[in-house]
DNA sequence: TTGTACGCGTTATCAG
DNA sequence: CTGATAACGCGTACAA
């Protein structure tokens, strides 16, 4: 018999033996001879209660370690402290960055975060929905996928008088508080660098055709050249629709320089899509940003370590998460004090930021 | 007044109208005029229930939308089919792939998972694991901290009979299943391939001394020396505990190569920490891996499009969190049938995976 | 100042 | 096969 084996059994007899009791009021009631009323309403600091009998109270509660079991208090009060929060995935800068934001803010007023992933799959994004509107959180946070092109799934949190506030991906028909980003300026802005700093051919390597955000950062790089007198050229836009952003950036880099040869910069419509640019063109000692200039988007931590650091754009992830739970606690406060609700869309300015790739 | 908040405070008001009921097995049952026992009996497939009153209550449940209420549910089973999982960050390459595999694994059976983070401080741990145990969540995984020190929290959790499974950052006195890497091996394996490439002044630029992670692969570093017969120096070893593992490797490099001038390969404890040192070689025009090799840990995403790419030990986080949220639900299965739980302690391999800087 | 009694929505036992 | 009834643990209006 292996070691480690009989010792981890070992253990768990010991364990049965240590195992602690749960203390319900109940228990502290019948201790101290007196109603669990009047224990719920001294651990409450309710005023009509004697001051010794409170105090004794504390005491045992104390002592026997009480903590109200929450699954009571929930069925009680209708609350459960708890959020939602369905994203495409945790394994994305940005969507961690939103996380941490998300998750500190909560918990600073008490809310604990269950964390779902759609997996940029509308049916999943659905199935999610439900699953928390059965859990009955207070409220949800959410970044659409870029499949979703069907709004019921949001409709139904709305209609369940549940709160919902929509982040980064977002969709104007749905009534509810928003926080994003100005996609289209942050592209204008960083297309508009790119142009003052002298490239005149700037091809954009875009995203999926559906998603808002995508198409608004492409009328950003197209508002851009057209505002500075440059034509603008459909057959420099790649589109990136693999859900491989890194190879994308790479694959269409190639295609790039077969079909225009004479291309002086590009706008990524994301940071690892810069970067599988940047890759290939180390590989064929294209110069960066002397022969092509580069420029990403949503500054990931990437970005300021790869080899030319890469111009990018700085999306506030925490912020977005911060500011998006703030609303969503404060919409729930208030729905839970029956006082109306008016939605907010707020919009978080970015920076380009200016390194070396341009 | 903007229109804005004008058509939101509109939508509220529809919204009043369209609100959704929610039923409960009372509304069904008094429809119906059947009582509630019989209706919670059909929808659960009870066997002794008439075909014809089950198809009813079956029916009239779809049409008014009936869910079952999860808190009550929970309060009467004692299960919130919910897991707790305490980390110290979300932002974090290793650590959004485990949640990614913890998520996955906790939904494909029906639980949900609610994250919290430690931000590496022993407080904030004890904390949370306070916060989960009230929460009344049906197991909890965690990762240790670095400044994790003292045990007494991890004990209450064991005591209280919640289900625990430690996972990469582990402590072994704990009695509960784990699941880990080798990071002695991996370390071993690292420096053993490099002295096997012809290096043999080779530096280590370690973690804290605390945890057993940075320790672990410090000692596979010495050993695979020893074992080559290269004498260990311990002026090759450079500490990074700025909890800035890119500029820990960074400003480490530089102190490197004026104190040893002829190192000839560096194995750091993370690739954050390698590819400090590379930016910094890149920046000094010091050749990789011709003057010095680099190898790193963990195979973040970063390590293979940075330029050299970086030889490194492929940690799999996914299967990490999956692993140990199979083995943690299989223990709340267990427990709830009352049936005995010997704790696992499982290994996953790694695999150095051999790249341009070494 | 304290305690009684009920409700939250389910599940489970047991009698009919 | 069906339905009272109790219980889960807590909160609170109301009676004492």
């Amino acid at each position: 018999m292996d070691l480690s084996v009989y010792f981890s059994i070992n253990c768990i007899l010991i364990l049965k033996i240590v195992l602690m009791e749960i203390t319900t009021l109940k228990d502290i009631a019948s201790k101290l001879g007196i109603s669990v009323a009047t224990v719920s309403k001294a651990l409450k600091d309710y005023p009509d209660v004697n001051k010794d009998t409170k105090k004794k109270v504390l005491h045992m509660a104390n002592k026997l370690n009480y903590t109200p079991n929450q699954l009571a208090v929930n069925l009680r009060t209708k609350q459960t402290k708890t959020i939602g929060v369905i994203i495409p995935t945790t394994v994305h800068h940005f969507f961690s960055k939103v996380i941490d934001g998300v998750i500190a803010e909560a918990e600073k007023k008490g809310y604990l975060v269950i964390i779902l992933q759609s997996d940029e799959k509308l049916f999943l994004e659905k199935l999610h929905v439900n699953l928390l509107i059965d859990k009955r959180v207070d409220g949800i946070l959410m970044s659409l996928s870029n499949k979703t092109n069907e709004f019921v799934h949001l409709k139904k949190i709305i209609s369940r008088n549940i709160p919902l506030v929509l982040f980064d991906k977002v969709e104007p028909s749905i009534a509810c508080s928003k926080v994003r980003i100005d996609d289209q300026k942050a592209a204008y802005d960083a297309v508009s660098h790119l142009i003052k700093k002298g490239y005149r051919k700037i091809a954009h390597f875009r995203g999926d055709l559906n998603p808002k955000i995508s198409n608004d950062r492409f009328e950003g790089y197209r508002k851009a050249l057209l505002d500075h007198q440059i034509p603008y050229d459909p057959s420099l836009v790649y589109i990136c629709n693999n859900n491989k952003d890194f190879e994308d950036g790479y694959q269409n880099a190639q295609k790039l320089i077969k079909e225009h040869k004479d291309v002086d910069a590009i706008f990524a419509i994301t940071d690892l899509v810069a970067v599988g640019i940047i890759k290939y063109f180390n590989e064929l000692s294209i110069k960066i940003p002397d022969d092509i200039a580069v420029v990403g988007f949503s500054n990931w931590f990437m970005s300021s370590v790869v080899t030319p650091t890469l111009t990018t754009v700085d999306q506030p992830a925490y912020k977005i998460g911060k500011t998006a739970t703030e609303i969503l606690l404060e919409e729930i406060e208030l729905l839970h004090q029956e006082q109306p609700i008016t939605h907010k869309e707020v919009i978080l300015p970015t920076h380009l930021i200016l390194r070396e790739s341009s």
